[in-house]
DNA sequence: TCAGCAAGTTAGATATGTCTAACCCTTCTA
DNA sequence: TAGAAGGGTTAGACATATCTAACTTGCTGA
């Protein structure tokens, strides 16, 4: 990832879903490096996560979603899936469809959220 | 408006240029008005803005729109415009899309903002 | 004429998020 | 075994935008 900074907690909360998804146990330095972003930004972060109760952190400092942490994060990644997928539907190369769903995703609420489903599942897209 | 706030130096200049159109002198408070922000919060965002030789103001406070200013002022509006039209069009109801477009604006680039463009000229939106 | 109000500004505080510098721990290795 | 390397955290600073409090200035009305 680059450029364009100024992370909010769901940015935080679906790299590490995504992390998981890879299977591997996901550490601090994971999410810097999928960031972009130096470790006491994520140190930081991670704090907060922790108490909003959204990540939890072992002993080893492996980190783990909680129920709450996973549903925001599945919820926000579907969210990024759906603009990523309408922008590129409108001629929007990839790279920049994905890098400006990261920044949308945070703009939309619920009822666009599903509108934009509907839009999708209604087209074939 | 109201809810969200964190304005950038785009929506002051969109809020200003909407004054203008309504025939009035613009002063700060409209501006204030406009925006739902403090005083304060205007005086250091127009304060910006004259750094960037965005805007002007004449001895009794009036404000106008530099050259520069004016044509952000525009394209910043017609992101606005096309944006929610696009919402609009897959069903997001008028209020929420103008509210989420003010967002949205910030997040795309001029490739994402011409392909919206032609999108709604091919669909005839 | 003087009090009061409207408009604009400055100062100081809050809230986010990021960065560098510095420090603590633990593990690996020469 | 001592030092390097990797991972994590805290402290302090910067940038952005907002707010409340307080001050200045100018106009208006009794």
């Amino acid at each position: 990832m680059k450029k364009k900074k100024g992370n909010s907690s769901e940015d935080y909360l679906k790299a590490i879903l995504n992390l998981q998804k890879s299977g591997k146990n996901v550490r601090a330095v994971d999410i810097a490096d999928a960031l972009d972003v130096t470790k006491p930004s994520v140190s930081v972060a991670l704090k907060k996560l922790k108490a909003k109760e959204m990540i939890c952190q072992d002993a080893n400092g492996f980190i783990g979603l909680t129920e709450k942490g996973s549903t925001l994060a599945v919820k926000t990644t579907n969210k990024h899936r759906i603009i990523t997928k309408l922008l590129t539907g409108i001629g929007v190369n990839n790279k920049t469809a994905a890098e400006e769903a990261c920044l949308i995703e945070h703009a939309i609420g619920e009822e666009t959220y599903e509108r934009m489903e509907e839009y999708c599942k209604n087209n074939n897209m």
